[in-house]
DNA sequence: CTTGCTCCGAACAATCTGTTCAGTTCTAAA
DNA sequence: TTTAGAACTGAACAGATTGTTCGGAGCAAG
């Protein structure tokens, strides 16, 4: 109702006070885990009064999202992905992932609630999916277990990042993406050449 | 405190008291999704006093928890995998699935929440481990990229299972299957050929 | 100084949770 | 069939949480 929900506000008060909830927000997620967190808690450590916290957001969820926005460009970094190598995404993202380990703990985590790591399955699976077909002869059909196929691989790549943002993985993002790579590559190449010839 | 919780109880009305509970929650699942669900909808649903739920049951969850043992078997199908065949497990699992097909969707689809999800995952992670390291030289010390191949695998396996019980996917059993081990059998075996000739 | 935002904080109804207890109904075994 | 006891009922209760409302206060630009 107040502030200007795009990027930049205005009012220096509306920053604060958005910058605090969110902030409010990871911290409260990394010590009780998403779902514990109520909308008390949060206005008592963003230190907001709680109409102005509603006047804010709509939700504990829109709070997340919030958050989420600021590691969109992380998942929008593989538009200009080349025809000649799958999956090219992946090591830019581990990167990315390394140096934002806070954030990216507590809303990818389990900790994090499912909400987050849906929506980026659902982004994840868009672009695998324009991969494949961009690998594909053009005008050919889709092979129709292509779906199948994506999910496997996002699946993949989705459990690879989760199990890293809690910590039970302790490994570069070049390994990340060399194993990544390594199981799920010389598959998806194999059905890939398989429609080809056929 | 009432009912003793393991297979038979002797009481009849134990029994019955059990049954509607889990029953009204499996509905209630597909109705409105597993967070949404108050133990107030649940005591309606079943016609059971409020008291009595907090007899037999201390949470939501313990309720889902029941459930899942229903389920358990069809994790427990595991054991016997050949050695000489990786991923055994995929195709009965998915046949099972397909036969308790309205329990699987409500417990491991997206409105069941993620806590069976992720107790399935675990437990297919310690399964999985288990065939990888059989599959290698007895005595030689497993590659340290082990963890990952093996959420690679799971992670795909279980991306499978839930966009399947979500009706995302239509396809058989024996296309789960195929697709599951088509993308990711390659790689796996591909790593595990890697590590022992070296 | 005045106007227009934004924020505060208290109060509110509504919902949900988990517990307690006195009283009723049913079960299983004698 | 009888009976002791186990299980169920229903209502009431305190405590937490949610989302809304409203009068008043703070602050910045014109």
């Amino acid at each position: 109702m107040y502030g200007n929900p795009s990027r930049e506000s205005p009012d220096r008060r509306v920053r604060r006070t958005r910058r605090a909830v969110h902030q409010a927000l990871v911290e409260l997620i990394l010590e009780k885990g998403y779902d514990a967190v109520t909308v008390t808690d949060l206005i008592n450590r963003a230190d907001v009064g709680r109409s102005t916290f509603y006047a804010h957001f709509t939700d504990k969820q829109d709070v997340l999202f919030g958050n989420l926005d600021e590691l969109s460009d992380l998942l929008h970094l593989v538009p200009a992905a080349k025809p000649d190598k799958l999956f090219a995404f992946s090591l830019p993202m581990f990167e990315h992932l390394h140096e934002q380990r806070r954030l990216a703990r507590a809303l990818l985590g389990r900790r994090g609630g499912s909400a987050v790591m849906a929506r980026a399955e659902q982004i994840m699976a868009d672009v695998v999916r324009g991969e494949l077909l961009a690998a594909l002869p053009q005008g050919s059909r889709p092979p129709p277990s292509l779906d199948l196929v994506v999910t496997c691989a996002v699946g993949a790549f989705m459990a690879l990042m989760r199990k890293w943002a809690d910590g039970e993985l302790a490994a570069t993002p070049a390994e990340m993406d060399a194993a990544f790579r390594a199981v799920v590559t010389p598959g998806v190449e194999a059905v890939l050449a398989a429609h080809r010839g056929r």
